[in-house]
DNA sequence: CTGATGGGTTGATGTAAATCAATGCGGTCA
DNA sequence: TGACCGCATTGATTTACATCAACCCATCAG
């Protein structure tokens, strides 16, 4: 439980070009794995120009030490339905979505998986400590990661005391949705889950490096399997709620992933807990 | 999102004595609410003899600025069913636990409750961001607590850099706990949560600073209703599960709080996922 | 064009757990 | 002493959701 930063055995890689099938992260996927990896961490506006770093851990380092940054970061494309965290494996690196959602899970022998969140960009992924990874990563659309290796996060983070306390926070942040989550599965109806579900993802599109959801509309990019996987319910419920949610006048089913909020009112009445 | 420490606007108290009923966190608590003191943070062994310092966030403090620590703490006496943080009140405080179990809990209007954890001594409460408690803390049995302003804290926090990681260190592993626990709600059976909460409980008392379970003797300090509360299910549902287990040879069930576990390989194969 | 595949919807049926209900038991208070 | 209360257990019944199953509609490969 000590060695909590630095602890990383990680070999040097390269800074321009990464094969994913090299990742111990990655055993586990047996799609096609060529990765194509965005031009390294030469030049220096490579972070400078990093459209979530205003919103990300990385606003807190001084534009005239993000150098060190660069120097630290490797951009990573991973391509959709990708793994790039495997439960369990060796914790060795630590991520920064720039773009595209990743989903994170857990799962049980038999299979039966619970998603414990989206990463949007901006997020900061794993922060759970110890020496293996609490948690699998899969890329749901095409994603753009930057990663850094455990040991040379440490640099930084004794270097940078302001980035510690932003890590704090960003964690703070978590918990308080994995408290939400938590009262959601186990107290929730199906109908309150999705309503709830459905607010969130309007909430999240309304931050800043988002792209803003204009009149209720909402792209979601994951699957009714995944949602089904967050929420705690199967593909047939999900699928069926929203259905009956349409039914109601709430929402709007478009082709593919689009949703439509017609009634926030509605869904807000039913998410906080009638029927 | 910003002044995340040192925010607080909480009038300075009385070193000595404090009665609860004029916590704005405790408005909710209708019972009768004196509460008892320990003697403040005159003398500087009132931190170096705390019995939960080696294992709480106070070990990181040098023995030579102990007297710091001591300056801002404050020990509060909380007994049995007493409410000391209130969700969604102004969050004024943190909170060290000293000695006792907290339950720490979100509710919906309703008054459908979901406990998100038990808090042992050595925990620190509090730390979820904003400007108000995300999740409600109640006494199970006498609790002890030391309370930080959080003012005074985001002092500390400037002073002491590793305090601020051992934080760090502390929220991420309570992220591996929310995780745990979504999976839990979100896909396992009633047998399969219950096993995994009597198991998890076993772990806890193996950590320093717990009294240590011999032969697999459990002191539960919860009520039933609590453990359902906290598993997502309902108290029948427990009560039942537990008699089912004690048929299989699983467990004893004595008297009051206490639960005997007989067999910790049974148990494992449950929470696994095995039915 | 054709068959296969993955995602989604909808219907019929089954079941795990909730709900409703009765009972026991150990405190505590009048 | 007895009435009451909180907590726990156990049984009967209900129900929300899962499971099983059929089908539609894209997309894609041959």
């Amino acid at each position: 439980m000590s060695g909590y930063f630095g602890a990383g055995t990680r070999a040097p890689e390269s800074e321009l070009e990464i094969i994913m099938s090299d990742m111990p992260s990655c055993q586990f996927e047996s799609r096609p794995r060529r990765i194509v990896i965005g031009s390294g961490g030469v030049q220096a506006d490579f972070c400078t120009n990093c459209s979530v770093r205003p919103t990300s851990v990385c606003s807190v380092i001084e534009p005239s030490d993000i150098s060190r940054l660069a120097e630290v970061a490797v951009e990573t494309i991973v391509s959709p339905g990708r793994g790039f965290i495997e439960e369990g494996a060796p914790a060795t690196d630590f991520f920064n979505v720039t773009s595209g959602t990743v989903k994170l899970f857990k799962a049980l022998p038999d299979g039966r998986r619970q998603i414990t969140g989206f990463a949007a960009p901006g997020h900061f992924l794993g922060l759970a400590v110890s020496d293996s990874y609490a948690f699998g990563a899969e890329a749901i659309d095409t994603v753009r990661v930057c990663r850094f290796s455990r040991e040379k996060m440490g640099e930084l983070l004794d270097d940078f005391p302001k980035l510690e306390r932003r890590l704090l926070e960003e964690a703070s942040n978590e918990l308080v949705a994995a408290q939400n989550q938590m009262l959601l599965l186990g107290r929730k109806t199906a109908r309150e889950r999705v309503a709830s579900f459905l607010l969130d993802q309007m909430q999240a599109g309304l931050l800043p490096g988002q792209p803003p959801p204009s009149g209720g509309r909402l792209h979601l990019p994951m699957t009714r399997g995944d949602i089904a996987d967050y929420l705690g319910l199967t593909i047939e419920t999900v699928s069926r709620t929203l259905s009956w949610m349409r039914g109601q006048g709430m929402i709007e089913v478009g082709k593919g992933y689009a949703i439509t909020i017609v009634s926030t009112a509605k869904l807000e009445v039913l998410a906080a807990g009638n029927s």
